[in-house]
DNA sequence: AAAACTGATTGCATTTTGCAATCGGTTGCA
DNA sequence: TGCAACCGATTGCAAAATGCAATCAGTTTT
């Protein structure tokens, strides 16, 4: 995980950048997923991340100025770790990334909702959802007050299929 | 670079395709660089990659139907290697991450003209592009005879910004 | 006072990577 | 015909990254 420029091709650095198993992992839970916390992340990951990596990948990513780190005001241990600039403008590529992997991998389907939402929705639905990271990650106003967060909108729409995948195997049992 | 099945998130998995440091490199040097044989992979890409390295993934990206091999009817022992439509679809990403790239990162000023072309061309430019792709690769028929390939154009442009900045170093020499 | 939770760190075995040398076969040229 | 250059790899080996489990000191909850 050192690998210092190889080349100065954007595509090279990108990949220095997230070019690892687990840095664009977290990035998405943190998006999606609206985690903040060291626990949320290293338990929410459906892909069981371990803690000692965790914990390295956070500090190259602040290295790397894809995030910061603050206290938690409301619990003297806890850190709040905050999207920048830079990681929030990964949204587009985020979604062309599930869009792709939607047709071509053997995508589940309750887990590639979202990419479909999101890949329908277009660029308006990414420039939304960027301000809502602004607004959540760098208190940004959120200048267009406009109906429920894409991130909830996403997670309900995961919801439903869950729960409609769920009814489906009652009643067949 | 077993790394099997975490999860069926799209993100994941396309994680789990080129989520390392050398196979996208390799598909960008096909991509952008047309090139298609063993050697040309191995010394024309300007991180150096290793040969054994080299072996591994172009042998991982088959198995993963991101390229095929053929016979060179012109030399018994050249293999031909082909982008299949799976990889060919990557250009949007490929573009997106040049513009990420561009932006956040340290990019030199040549190695990035082309990745600016391709993000200013925007989606008619990669659809012409992927069609040139298909025809070389695919051999599909190219309908459209539209001018110089988009791959000559980004070529050039690097061509005639690296001869202008020679050109000013030996004036300022 | 005890239990659970906070963000990590440590030690260790396994896997992956990067590098250099090399392989057997093919081709082009003298 | 000989021989150097080139072809797509393969091998051996050291270094680095990864995954796992146990653990840490401090904080909050019960």
């Amino acid at each position: 995980m050192s690998m210092d420029r190889r080349s100065g091709c954007p595509i090279n650095l990108s990949l220095e950048v997230f070019g690892d198993r687990w840095s664009l992992i977290i990035l998405r839970d943190m998006i999606f997923g609206g985690r903040r916390h060291f626990r949320e992340l290293l338990n929410g990951s459906m892909e069981g991340i371990a803690s000692n990596i965790l914990a390295d990948r956070l500090k190259r990513l602040m290295e790397l100025g894809m995030l910061t780190k603050a206290d938690d005001p409301s619990h003297k241990q806890k850190a709040i770790y905050s999207l920048t600039e830079m990681a929030i403008t990964l949204v587009p590529i985020l979604a062309h990334l599930g869009a792709w992997g939607r047709v071509w991998l053997p995508v589940s389907e309750e887990l590639s909702i979202r990419a479909e939402l999101l890949e329908k929705g277009g660029q308006p639905m990414w420039d939304k959802f960027m301000d809502e990271l602004r607004h959540e990650h760098l208190g940004k106003p959120l200048d267009t007050a406009s109906g429920p967060s894409v991130r909830a909108t996403l997670q309900a729409a995961y919801q439903a299929l869950v729960a409609s995948k769920a009814l489906a195997a009652d009643s067949a049992a």
